[in-house]
DNA sequence: TTGAAAGCGGTACCAA
DNA sequence: TTGGTACCGCTTTCAA
């Protein structure tokens, strides 16, 4: 119940303080704190004298003194859409994997640490934290989450539904480019008809997909053939996948909706389809065993890492600046073409 | 480069404290502080007008603050083995998200936040963070980090190496048990032979399993027959399988490396072999589309979430009494039966 | 019911 | 070169 070691307890050493240091060395807490963090100018000998002390009784200086000293505590709260939800069906995804892997890395980089965040349950769950910053990434729409941090004035870098407020800052994919670079690609490769299956939830995102699509389309002269999933994960995708390929079906599929390649791969097959020759399919996913699959899947990287990088890099200047200027950037997605969406494979040279 | 606000920035509008509140409020810090906590005795007047006066001048009360109060952080660094690296090759696994998912929502229950640490680049980066306590997941033999942890004394959840250590608490996979289980299970389905894929860097866990496993072939009469991959991921994996598949092989394989399971069964299948028919197929992994592949796809889980809430468990025990006695448990596998290990597949019933 | 003052554990400014 | 002391911003004890 109490902090003071007056408890019956194992009484866990009550910790070395610098006062203790300064004791058994016999200096002042000023020396020893210089000659531990090799400011100040004194005699090696007294620096020696306050190490060893330091070392032989084992001394740690109180990280939270020294950031209430400091003024920041170089930590960046950091929260997903349901992650940290006993269901994880967000983070299981590598979208999110290698955002969130990307992320901390580039801050770590700069010196600073993600904190992970409980996103939805208690709000306000954070205010006991030194939070300098904090992500939120694929965030609700109107997100209370976000809301608490604008009020708050916390620096916060999210996707672009920010745009303009200050104190925040926007990454976002490019959408649309990356639609357009698709479905021109499979136009291209012989594609009539392209189909798309998306989650049944819309995120931003998935939104602007749509749009692009159907604008697209119309700009070609071609019918939209829009599927959508019943919840997320591999299961639905599939079966969205089986429903749209029951009957005559399109000549081409973009699969956005998150899934394993092959396994779309697999659903389609089983329509009696071969890939390419019959179907070509592209796959929105960062999923490494699209290139091991036979054929190899094509895939469009929406590349969290950049998003990751550029949004830590926003952050940052803003951080060292102090300035609550919004800032924002888009970045391109990349398309890698394999052969499932190459219709005329040319024979192997030799 | 300085903190204070002489720059000739937008000098962001220096923080209020609480002193400025209670100036504002005609108060006294004391007060104010009582008023905004719910804490003390006074006039339901008084402490509105002690709220009133926070919420007009957007009053946040420093964290760094109330920790270096309160003692303590309700921090824990977690590092993973090679998180934060770009590389990223191991938390693309299924299994490391969904531990780090799992740990991240048992910590925030228990209202401790989780820090993401750089794992090995600079030695003792985490120590200007106010950490209670420290999570090191797959660590290397002689983790450095470890070292350090134990060293700074603080309380740390890891594996099973460092069993008996002070301030030290650990849970392991039941690796002997899962071993046996999955190589019983395939024999009772007629297995003769049962092949092995391991990564080619075997962490403690690979090297339990290949141990039982050579014990349990020497106890039947079995002659063990172990692939060895060129590396993490997908590809080597399946590079691996093909080889094992040239020529007559086993009629039972059990692949421990991580891969995707559609992968593996398709590697399978390339070499002209039906699953289950003629061969039988478990693979340890966390990855649900095993479950979507057809056949569905027998796996081991190595039960990420129940080591992360048994982990924190420990910790949080060890925390709460302020013991640094050690303490450890196993986690005892679950074995997922579907299709792919069951050779004689009923009709289905009507 | 309210407020003054003493810390929490360091760091940094000066004076000696 | 070294040490005294104020201070970071909040909570808490205790006296008024």
């Amino acid at each position: 119940m109490s902090d003071s070691p007056r408890s019956g307890e194992p009484a866990a050493t009550p910790r070395i303080r610098l006062v203790d240091v300064a004791r058994e060395a016999g200096l002042s807490k000023t020396t020893v704190s210089a000659a531990l963090n090799g400011t100040g100018r004194m005699s090696g000998a007294v620096r020696e004298r306050a190490r060893e002390a330091a070392r032989r009784l084992g001394y740690r200086p109180n990280a939270t003194a020294r950031l209430l000293r400091a003024g920041h505590a170089r930590l960046i709260g950091y929260a997903v859409g349901e992650f940290a939800d006993d269901t994880g069906s967000y983070m299981s995804s590598p979208y999110f994997t290698q955002l969130t892997n990307a992320t901390a890395a580039a801050a770590l980089q700069h010196g600073y640490a993600l904190v992970l965040l409980p996103s939805r349950r208690a709000p306000q769950e954070w205010a006991d934290l030194p939070l300098d910053a904090a992500i939120v990434a694929d965030p609700l729409d109107d997100d209370p989450l976000i809301e608490d941090f604008v009020a708050a004035r916390i620096p916060l870098f999210t996707d672009r539904s920010v745009e303009g407020r200050p104190g925040t800052h926007w990454v976002d994919v490019n959408a649309d480019g990356a639609v357009r670079e698709v479905l021109d690609h499979l136009r291209e490769q012989g594609a009539r008809q392209t189909a798309v299956v998306l989650p049944g939830t819309l995120t931003r995102f998935h939104r602007a997909v749509a749009d692009t699509y159907r604008l697209w389309c119309a700009e070609h002269g071609a019918a939209p053939l829009l599927a959508t999933t019943d919840g997320p994960g591999d299961g639905p995708v599939v079966a969205a996948v089986e429903r749209l390929m029951d009957g005559p079906g399109p000549d081409a599929l973009f699969v956005v909706a998150e899934a394993t390649p092959p396994l779309v791969l697999d659903a389609v097959r089983r329509s009696g389809r071969d890939v390419p020759r019959d179907l070509l399919l592209v796959c929105a996913s960062e999923d490494a065993s699209a290139e091991h699959s036979r054929p190899a899947v094509s895939t469009l990287s929406l590349r969290p890492a950049a998003v990751a990088v550029k949004g830590i890099e926003l952050l940052m200047a803003a951080l060292e600046s102090g300035s609550r200027e919004p800032t924002g950037a888009l970045v391109p997605t990349v398309l890698e073409i394999r052969a499932s969406s190459v219709r005329a494979a040319p024979a192997p040279p030799a």
